[in-house]
DNA sequence: TGATCATATCATAAAAATATAAATTGAAAA
DNA sequence: TTTTCAATTTATATTTTTATGATATGATCA
């Protein structure tokens, strides 16, 4: 068998007993409204309020994409007095964003 | 403005108003399905026919899926005699995928 | 040139994702 | 303790995704 590089031997056997997994992960973030989102978050957490006016994402639809990042563990949030504050909770997140920011936007 | 990090910056700025192409890209890898067949092909080009073997992914399914990965540039082909040859086109697909590998296979 | 093989396309049904409007919760201020 | 406000939940319609079976394409071999 021929070996092309260690890291795609080991990601190739490892990756897909846990395709299942990776692929919700992934799902979690693959929405326009969601990196927007994100975005906003990567720059420091904020509360739903806040992340409206920035995105200017519908309340409802806030909730909901919100909602579904958490279900993932992508962000988590904590109460502060009436309004929840949202973060981002999963580190491989800023990672895949970063991926593409390197492939869409970096590319001059 | 309190600034964390250059690249977190240069990230929320700059990914917004690409965010309906990566989300369109992130979603065509969202898949269980398409996480299996892109790493199969991470440890070489394949057939078409091997793909189905590896992945015990159904053809029309596998034509479907391998279409959509080519719709968004993720794989490409070429043909080798009655067999097309797939092929990963993105490298940013297997950065994402060693991410994924990071966060879901290696947590020991 | 007719049969065969690899793969794709078409048609369809079922499941999941998304957006929106209306109603609800629950903490805090009056 | 009633009102208010931030946010969520519910209900529903639309769109998208996925799987499957049947048919079609198109290159090659006999």
């Amino acid at each position: 068998m021929k070996c092309k590089d260690a890291l795609v031997m080991e990601l190739t056997d490892a990756l897909p007993p846990r395709a299942d997994e990776a692929a919700a992960f992934l799902k979690s973030l693959a929405n326009p409204h969601r990196l927007l989102i994100l975005c906003a978050l990567a720059q420091g957490e904020r509360n739903v309020s806040t992340l409206i006016e920035e995105t200017g994402v519908a309340p409802t639809s806030m909730s909901q994409h919100l909602s579904k990042l958490k279900d993932e563990g992508v962000v988590d949030f904590r109460r502060d007095h009436r309004t929840l504050t949202y973060f981002i909770a999963h580190p491989a997140a800023v990672e895949i964003m970063t991926v593409l920011y390197a492939h869409f936007c970096a590319k001059d």
